[in-house]
DNA sequence: TTGTACGCGTTATCAA
DNA sequence: TTGATAACGCGTACAA
């Protein structure tokens, strides 16, 4: 096991001073070409690689920084992490992942942690039922630049990256209600997550503007997961047949599913008996028996955009706290009542490059 | 923007020297108790939070954890890293991710710069064309630890944590066989990688073992996406009739998914027509318009298994290095030509708890 | 163009 | 139980 090289050990190998090593290492222009390719040289050969720990010491910069998600796996993650990944490649920085599985307190811990580790910024995501927003004051104090991506925290002085939500609840409603659909219902998300809300919102405003009554035993939270789509659409299927909605507009795709999963299960066809639109385009959303219609959410610009922000935040310390809008797409398929004409069924075949 | 709070300043505040604190914050047993209790409070008034990055510096040990990975929303991935996060985290360690998008030479990279960042050990899952593992070596040298899971690389003195991918091709294709197809294909995946080369072997072994002949026509490399299967399938489709291959294993579900959209594009029915089995066992797998016959790869214990392995050789440098194998499962769905029961089409629905 | 002195915030060591 | 001092490896500021 061969101890790391240092700068000091060039230095003595070459007879110059660690100054001169560390100048010619880091390509400042004021030094001798030819004591610079000596440098170089031995620190080939003797197999240097700079310990970036003390050089942040120094610097009181990392390069480095901290994402915070609710979900590594939840369908939009992967993506939005894999944009922040390539932005945060490209400018020269690492990313330190953390998830915090829907809990408070672990984000409130890995905020904290991240701020230890002195991550010069951090891109965040908030857990479902997130209230207090302390620690994110307490770490922006210390001038530590935050953005928020996708679940957001608004009027905290971050800048956010988001999809327009309520206009895009807005637009999957009034599609539903052009199919000429009465009784709709919304399954909605976590009432503490500002996307929750604001997709409501766009629902009821479609609803509104049409002049459509909204029922509260037509407004059910079943949060963003597949399990809990399946358990609130089960409620309302249990509803007397002529109170019973016949269409429904899912808080996100995976929560579509688990209704879709519950419709077929008490017999029912999507879309003739009821119909159905996600949001967000799920990998999985082109697959369902009946392919369902949805907003495409492009969540590896949401992470690349945010990255973007955060890194112009970092690196410029007048940079503007703004929030972000992401354009989205309806994708017409067939759960809404639509006759979609064939199409790949694989995504990755169908999609333009995103990039 | 406050500046943050040292331990310098907490000594300062109370009167005692930088030690002492230090020792206090650390939960040292020998402080006196009121001692302690004033800097616990002093430390908790001013919001001192520790410099891990100093710390670092002098511990040697920065408690984090690099991941390298080819593709950070491949199909397996993301569950494997939050597997890792998970283990990560009840360790007391933070990962740092980092995606090399099939890459050599960003892999390399990536490792580099993990090692200056000074993590103290390494997860990794090479890139396709990867040949050349010097680096490996090299930051082996140097104590930091590495392990490898799924895309291992044998042989160097490193941990692998994966499945039997030889057994589990010998299986899947078994499988087949007992279906009676005696033309069957393979989709395989680059030459290079330890994953495609088994899994070739297991599917050679099965048909050697029935006395199937294996034609190179019917070997076809198609990599690891839905690209490469949709290609590599339409040219076995070409085939003359009486030399077309009647079943098709391929090297990973994205591969099959790809396939299956050729087949159908040319008017094929699965698995009446052609029969296709696949590994990996997507989210994607039981949507597809004939349900895809799979192995499950538990991606999240991989990933677990992984990182704790990693842990123990971080923290006992004796630990053995050695290759770890998990568990697998055959998914019998439809596209093998089996009649599948009746099931939840959505994973987590039916999924047993993995943790 | 090069070198010296110092400091970054913390922990290890040894002495008190 | 506490404290002084010296690291850890590097960059900044200034001097030569």
């Amino acid at each position: 096991m061969t101890k790391r090289i240092t700068l000091k050990q060039i230095a003595d190998e070459i007879g110059v001073s660690m100054m001169t090593v560390s100048r010619a290492l880091n390509n400042h222009p004021k030094v001798d070409k030819v004591t610079r390719m000596k440098i170089l040289n031995a620190a080939e050969r003797l197999g240097y690689f700079p310990n970036y720990v003390a050089r942040s010491l120094v610097t009181a910069r990392t390069r480095t920084i901290g994402v915070v998600v609710p979900e590594i796996t939840h369908s939009f993650f992967p993506d939005a992490i894999k944009g922040i990944e390539e932005v945060a490649y490209s400018a020269g920085y690492q990313i330190m992942l953390t998830h915090c599985a829907e809990d408070t307190g672990r984000e409130v811990a890995a905020i904290e942690t991240l701020a230890s580790k002195r991550v010069d910024g951090i891109l965040a995501s908030v857990a479902e039922q997130d209230t207090d927003f302390e620690i994110y004051h307490r770490v922006m104090k210390w001038g530590l630049r935050v953005v928020f991506f996708d679940r957001c925290v608004f009027k905290i002085g971050a800048s956010c990256v988001s999809v327009d939500d309520e206009e895009c609840a807005y637009i999957v409603t009034r599609h539903l209600i052009e199919h000429r659909y009465k009784k709709i219902a919304h399954l909605s998300g976590p009432p503490s997550v500002s996307i929750s809300e604001r997709r409501l919102k766009g629902f009821l405003r479609a609803l509104n503007e049409n002049k459509l009554k909204a029922s509260n035993d037509w407004i059910i939270e079943a949060g963003f997961h597949e399990e809990g789509g399946y358990n609130s659409m089960l409620k309302l299927l249990e509803l007397p047949m002529k109170n019973r909605p016949r269409a429904v507009v899912a808080v996100n795709d995976p929560a579509a599913f688990g209704a879709m999963e519950a419709i077929y299960e008490k017999g029912f066809r999507i879309p003739e008996d009821i119909a159905i639109v996600g949001f967000s385009d799920d990998i999985r959303a082109p697959l369902m028996p009946s392919p369902l219609t949805t907003i495409h959410q492009p969540a590896y610009d949401v992470g690349k955009k945010a990255a973007q922000k955060l890194i112009r935040h970092i690196e410029n310390k007048t940079e503007i706290t703004e929030n972000i809008t992401v354009k989205t797409q309806l994708i017409v398929r067939n759960s809404c009542g639509c006759k979609s004409k064939n199409q790949k069924f694989i995504r990755q075949l169908t999609d333009q490059k995103r990039e």
